[in-house]
DNA sequence: GCGACTACTGAAAACGTTTTCAAATTATTG
DNA sequence: CAATAATTTGAAAACGTTTTCAGTAGTCGC
């Protein structure tokens, strides 16, 4: 029996009258016919199902499915008897008959900013990872930190039935899906969300990390640029905020959307401005990489007019001249952890909330040599 | 009805005997009733189905599920009641369900080599945005330039039924599924497969303007480095040798595993052995990141010492000091027209091998500055 | 007012599995 | 050896949809 997508056109009583046929020109009966008979992708043969190899090997539906899942609940015997069979036919199982009978759908869901960040394209590798690993997929989803696509991808895990989802949710999600449950468990990542576990890097500990540095090194009027979309943008200038004061100094704080092209507008139209700061903190790669350009279009110089550090060890920082010095995400742990916590919670829904904070690393490069003037 | 994973445990009456709950020690137990109970993310009513919605409305399932899918097949006005009643119900479709019934899975596979690779990033955020604006989901996963893992993920996308896939196979893929018919039209990117659709870079015309280039700027003894796990390796590979004959030139190839690791190595014994080349092709970003690092890591001049120039136009390429010369690859055009091509594909499976060349760009920085010695 | 057509609806089958329930067989125990 | 337990199997129900097929009501042309 062939299975083609127009199969009901060429097969079915209602399509053999005249009319259908008459109908259509020349041409489209002609294409029709094509994809009718192409053996190219179509395989011409009826796909074997459950019911072929209990039938090959003379064993029940239900004895083929448990020797094909199971483990243990067949006699071995019995099941190299089907394992066989089902090998000469080239069975393959239905995911979605398995998935709808099962209400499992081994499917995890992914929803990241944008996977073109390359923090969340390392965290996305380690949780692909895991997940393979564990035999299950993932749904890689671009919020774009759009708040409707947000809810939008949220809603649609529900229909996948997906049995968790990993998010970095913007600072607007926690108020758009408030009151609402799931029927999965969510784990955020770098952000946090309600009473969703999170893993995410220690903002508090990497921020004093880089302002004691910065001071150390003989800045004093230090600046920070951070996200304005995201919970992480408001934590690591928090403790920016908090860091600058403990050591007794004014903190110079700015909020932008945290892109490329406005950290450049924005530290250029600060520098033009005439009161830049003597060091300057970025909260993110996209931002660092922003003023990185801003401060080298006007031709000052890393660090003797003004020092630069930020956050996400990302390739470029260290190729730079000057290199950058910036606290290193573990981004593979976070993934992975994410992974861990998210199979826990499926298996232990009941835990109380978790928060996991990973430390970053300070990597010291020459954007913030000690001060000289 | 309250559905919990350990449903079975608490409601069947197998498990109401002693026995069990008895065997396990008391922690265990607590924990079960605590996750029998937790409401947390587990909803506490059965999701209603579309028969719910039917009753609601007072129609039939059938009715039901025209209103909710088709369209014009149903009435407005009963249209209209039972997007009321599904609306009231908080009612959401079961895809797996779906997909079984209706044999469309509305997911397509994208198989890649490594999403940390940005070229692949970029590829794959235009195939999301393509996907997700016609209702498709994608399923990503990264083969690490690994054979065994593709036919593997091949298999895998077979069992998802998935409409299509999009893939960037090694070398070896070709010779691993010849002979293999898959139920799914299959679009290669950046690299070619059998005759299986494709969409890649022209990197004859890249290879030819990149030395043209540097000829033009003086350079006459120019190495090249190229992977040798993919037929894009060979491709530019081969158009590096033709294009140097073509100046007359005698070409200096190195093929190794794409890695910066490898290409770093490779490169620095290269120039450790005294024989460098004046100028120094590398055939994509990682390499080029091998090659930049082991020429700084000798403390040499780039370009007074050994010009450099490359494939894949990255966002460090242009911050480094010098910034790098580079052919910059349409990304999301390929992933984009990928997509293209496959919908077409799966609408028109008869149609003939289509390959497609997009041009990419020569961004001139100071890494190949015209030679002056 | 009749036949033919159209527009709309519902009952029931189908999709390919897993799971339930019960039965049959074999092993274990006292 | 009887009684019980454990193991192994199969028939049939179930999962939540879409699709087929048939039917009913309304409309149109004559």
């Amino acid at each position: 029996m062939v299975y083609t997508a127009d199969k009901r056109r060429c097969l079915t009583p209602e399509t053999d009258k005249i009319q259908p046929y008459g109908a259509s020109q020349a041409g489209v009966t002609l294409i029709d016919l094509q994809k009718t008979f192409s053996g190219f992708y179509r395989s011409m043969v009826m796909k074997p199902s459950i019911k072929d190899v209990a039938a090959a090997s003379g064993l029940s539906l239900a004895t083929v499915s448990r020797a094909l899942t199971d483990n243990g609940l067949v006699n071995e015997q019995t099941r190299q008897k089907v394992l066989a069979a089902a090998e000469a036919l080239g069975y393959r199982p239905n995911l979605q008959a398995r998935r709808l009978r099962s209400k499992q759908s081994q499917t995890i869901g992914l929803i990241v900013a944008d996977i073109r960040n390359p923090f969340f394209t390392a965290v996305s590798r380690a949780i692909e990872d895991a997940a393979y690993r564990e035999g299950i997929r993932v749904l890689l989803c671009n919020s774009d930190e759009d708040p409707a696509k947000e809810a939008m991808y949220l809603r649609l895990m529900q229909e996948e039935q997906v049995g968790g989802v990993i998010f970095s949710p913007t600072l607007s999600a926690g108020a758009a899906i408030a009151g609402t449950t799931f029927d999965f468990p969510l784990i955020t990542i770098d952000r946090a969300l309600g009473d969703a576990d999170c893993v995410a890097l220690n903002n508090h500990e990497a921020l004093d990390k880089l302002v004691d540095h910065l001071v150390a090194n003989g800045y004093r009027r230090i600046g920070g640029l951070f996200g304005n979309t995201s919970a992480t943008g408001q934590a690591r200038h928090d403790a920016y905020v908090s860091a600058m004061h403990r050591h007794g100094l004014t903190p110079d704080a700015r909020r932008l959307v945290p892109t490329m092209d406005a950290a450049q507008q924005l530290v250029g139209d600060w520098l033009d401005a005439g009161d830049a700061p003597e060091a300057l903190i970025a909260s993110n790669g996209l931002t660092l990489l922003g003023a990185m350009r801003a401060i080298r279009q006007r031709g000052l110089r890393i660090p003797d007019d003004i020092a630069l550090a930020g956050i996400d060890n990302e390739a470029w920082t260290e190729l730079v001249e000057p290199a950058l010095t910036v606290i290193g995400q573990p981004t593979y742990d976070i993934g992975d952890t994410a992974m861990r916590m998210l199979m826990n919670r499926i298996h232990e829904p009941a835990l109380s909330r978790r928060v996991v904070a990973l430390s970053g690393e300070l990597i010291v490069r020459d954007s913030t040599r000690p001060r000289t003037a």
